[in-house]
DNA sequence: GTGTTTCTTGCGACAGGGTCGCAACAAGCA
DNA sequence: TGCTTGTTGCGACCCTGTCGCAAGAAACAC
C-alpha cells in the first residue's frame, strides 16, 4: 500500500509562485519543513523545525501558512482521531486520496489507497448530486500488531 | 437516503442503567437534549440546552458526560469539517455507520447510508489486518442547490 | 428512614490551539 | 531607488477541553 505517484513533487514553492503568490523568507522555511516531512506534523511541530531554518518565524506566521496552502488545495488537514490531544496534522496533497487507520493502542498511523474509495466518492457524487471538494476517511481500531 | 432502523432507539438513560451507571438529574438532562436533538450539536450548545432543563449544569459535566457516551460507544464524535470552528459535533450512534457531507457554501449538513462504505471497510480489516472501532468518512463540497 | 460508601458534581484554575488588530517591514515591480 | 501592497511579529485574546478538590447526591444495605 504505497503512495501514489500520480503527480510529479513539484515543490510548493514552485507551486505558489505559478499562482502569483509572494514568497518570504518564513514561507519557504515553512514550505521546507511540510515538504521534507516523514511523518505528519502539527502546528507546533511546524513551528519548531521552521524556527531551525529561520529563528524568527512566529506561530501565527505558521498558522496564517497553513491556512494559505488550504486555501489553495495543497495541504489536507486531519485529524487522526484525536490521539494526541485536540489539534490538526497536516500533509501534502500529492494525486489520489487516501485512508488514515490510527491504532489506539500504539498509535500507529497506516495510510491505505483503495479503488473502492474512489467509486464510493464518485457514487456519492451521482446519488447526491454533490461536488467533493475534500474527503477525510479516518479509522479508528486496532492495528495488526496490536489486535487481540 | 433515510438513517438506519437496524436498532430500536432504547433510550440512553435505559442503555447506562443496564451497564450500572448511575444516573443523576445533570445527566439525565444532557442525556435528554441529546436524544431530542434535531441536528448536529457541539458541547457548548448541549450545555445551553442542558441549562434549561437544569439551570446548574455545569461546562466540565458535559464534557464528562460526552467522555462518558463515547467511551461506551452510544454516542460519534464529528468534526464536520470544521466548518463552524474547532470543536465536536456529537450524536447518537444508531445501527449502521453513515457519511456526512458539509456544503462549504451554505453549511448544510447530508447524511449518506451507502453498501459501499461498508464493503470499503470490510476490504480495509481484511487487506490490512486491522480492526475496526471506529470510522469516520466525512466529505467537504457544494451541494446541489449550489455547486455552480 | 438512616447511615455508609462510592461516584458525580460544580467550581475555579489552567493549558493549548487558533485568531485578530496593528504597526513595522520586505517582495516585487516600475 | 522608490512605491505599493502583501506579509510578518507581537501581544492580546477567545474558545475548547482538562484537572484537582471539597461538597453533594445515588445506590444500597440495614
Amino acid at each position: 500500500m504505497p503512495l501514489p505517484q500520480t503527480e510529479i513533487p513539484g515543490r510548493l514553492q514552485t507551486q505558489l509562485a505559478e499562482r502569483g503568490i509572494r514568497m518570504t523568507k518564513p514561507r519557504r522555511a515553512i514550505l521546507e519543513v511540510i515538504e521534507t516531512a516523514t511523518k505528519h506534523l502539527d502546528a507546533s511541530q511546524i513551528l519548531r523545525k521552521a524556527r531551525a531554518l529561520d529563528s524568527s518565524v512566529d506561530r501565527s506566521t505558521v498558522y496564517r501558512t497553513l491556512d494559505l496552502l488550504k486555501r489553495q488545495g495543497l495541504i489536507d488537514e486531519l485529524d487522526l482521531m484525536h490521539l494526541n490531544g485536540e489539534g490538526h496534522f497536516y500533509e501534502r496533497k500529492l494525486g489520489r486520496d487516501h485512508i488514515h487507520m490510527a491504532c489506539l493502542r500504539c498509535g500507529k498511523i497506516t495510510e491505505f489507497v483503495s479503488k473502492t474509495f474512489e467509486s464510493l466518492k464518485k457514487q456519492l457524487e451521482r446519488d447526491c448530486r454533490f461536488h467533493i471538494v475534500v474527503a477525510r476517511l479516518e479509522v479508528g481500531g486496532y492495528c495488526s500488531g496490536c489486535r487481540h
